[in-house]
DNA sequence: CTCCCTTATGCTCAGTATGAGCATAAATGG
DNA sequence: CCATTTATGCTCATACTGAGCATAAGGGAG
């Protein structure tokens, strides 16, 4: 029996129009804010972006090829993070749909410069996601976003639904108990299917109900807050158990000014003594023999990454406790 | 000062003839098998798979679309693993070149049915990686791997490139120490750029050097082994912080089926008291109150999946050990 | 020059998790 | 009834974690 294969497997004719865009969400650390390069067209944020084009040798080159084009940086750590083809992303182009797939990816720099054009600039990438942050303790916004999101799980159109919903809350805000650092797309994506969120409400004929008012924290163009919020959560998972951090690090530093670095990225303080001594023990780092005094107090030694540890251990990275405070 | 954008962002018009493939790895398990369906086609084995077509409204949808025309299989969970463009993917059409994108997905089944379809059947995945099955003890396969990646290294246009390569291997097949069972993509791709594999080794122009035998091993078509490979890879490393497993369980189970079923796709082997306590002390599953005596030996209770762990866990999974030996 | 403030470092201690084994229980097939 | 096989219970030493106490060594204010 014949299967149903396409005529020639690759290639079988385009038969719609397609096209296929490249985004990168683009991270940098300087001191206590995780940065995120945005460019400004047309009256939105949007992340550096473009069209994957014919003399593209690999997507990845089309990305740093766009990249390069409109912010002058040039990227080192590159990994893709999806592909977005699913939701809202088919667009009527005259008589037939036109369809427009997504590829983003994340990129790690090491360090912000004044970014070279005016329309590009570094951002705290909290300030597309305010209620990530809870260096200082649980974010404000908090107060607006819990009301909100209950009020969606209660007005579910039937109970399977409503209850399905809360246990979605729960999941990703913790709220009651344990909240989970990583969970940062499950939780925008709930923000945008309530209606909490401006993008593109109007298109998905949802409707802010009377008591829900839209949260601070800056929209993007497109999906672009999408892709950000995945790539939060992917590099937060992912300094646990690799050492990306160091991408993100100057080839010599403290390890106070890597603790913080890691505190900025995942959005939670940790316990100065055991937080080096993991490093230590794992040993992620060695010492340069040189000290800083630049850093407030009594001097730091400084030190650099070890990259030896790849070969000795099987996931090295930076593990990060239930929670601990500054102390 | 105008950015380089592109004239409308999304879909600036078809510039190279375009198609998008959907692959689906689908895994299940019997027994001490991980099986993957495979179907026949032209000769070669191949993932189940088909072009993106208009109607498609999601890729997702597109690719289950496929998959059950192809082998008459739903899927259940579902996830998208990475999109391939990047290398080997364009192909000569004519005067212009025809691009090729492809997006890879995993999906989890619970059972094997017989595969309604002759040409559509479940293999064992150690099939197409024979040396990624631990659990008998050190694959004999790499008695012939390990010379030859050495071979590779040794024969580097330069030694930069040779320690470079020396390092990889290290890496990937942890000569001499640890193994990390989760990189099963790299070490594909060594023997691939090794030319120890036959994929595509004559396009490439790699020559088998005269000491270099290919490796036991079941070819697939295009690059769908390496997205296998990368299918195995994810379900390894997800299995310990996801709840997973229990996407390829029966509703209710033994604990020794959960354990050589978490063997089966991890390629080692537990201390099955240990097992049982990590899965007992996470609460991963609760009492059925039934039993049953289909084991061999002693009769075994029957449990199921506890959900609830999903809101109270932030990461409950099936942690590996470093090693462990039958007993 | 001291005292105070700040960040860096050292070290301890209890609670938990992990890696290995010993020992016993309860079926099945001669 | 015994040997074999898988299931379960429990123990023990060691490693890892979460929290905190205590000290060190700069800079700045008075």
């Amino acid at each position: 029996m014949a299967l149903p294969f396409p005529a020639a497997h690759p290639a079988s004719a385009t038969d719609t129009a397609l096209s296929i865009g490249l985004s990168a969400v683009i991270v940098a650390v300087t001191g206590d804010d995780p940065k995120v390069l945005a460019v400004r067209h047309g009256g939105h944020e949007q992340l550096p972006s473009g069209p994957l084009e014919r003399d593209h040798r690999t997507l990845e080159q089309g990305l740093r090829n766009w990249v390069e084009r409109q912010t002058h940086q040039v990227l080192g750590h590159v990994e893709q993070l999806y592909t977005f083809g699913d939701r809202d992303r088919r667009e009527t182009d005259g008589e037939h749909a036109a369809r427009a797939l997504s590829v983003a990816y994340l990129a790690l720099v090491r360090e912000a410069r004044p970014a070279g054009d005016a329309d590009a600039a570094w951002e705290s990438w909290y300030r597309y996601f305010p209620w990530e942050d809870w260096r200082e303790g649980r974010p404000a916004v908090l107060d607006a976003i819990e009301p909100g999101l209950r009020a969606w799980a209660a007005t579910a159109p039937n109970a399977g639904v409503g209850s399905m919903r809360a246990e979605r809350l729960s999941l990703a805000f913790g709220f009651g108990q344990s909240r989970d650092e990583e969970r940062v797309l499950e939780r925008y994506e709930l923000l945008y299917e309530a209606g909490l969120v401006p993008e593109g409400l109007r298109e998905r004929g949802v409707e802010l109900a009377p008591g829900r008012a839209l949260l601070p924290g800056v929209e993007m163009a497109g999906d672009h807050r999408r892709m950000l919020a995945l790539a939060i959560a992917r590099l937060r998972a992912k300094i646990k158990y690799r050492p990306v951090v160091f991408e993100l690090m100057p080839p010599t530093f403290t390890l106070g000014q890597l603790q913080r670095t890691v505190e900025a990225l995942s959005g939670v303080n940790l316990h100065k003594q055991n937080f080096r001594r993991l490093i230590e023990q794992q040993r992620l780092v060695e010492e340069t023999g040189e000290a800083t005094s630049e850093t407030g107090g009594r001097p730091a030694r400084l030190v650099r990454f070890r990259r030896e540890v790849l070969l000795e251990r099987p996931a090295p990275g930076v593990r990060l406790p239930g929670a601990g405070g500054r102390r």
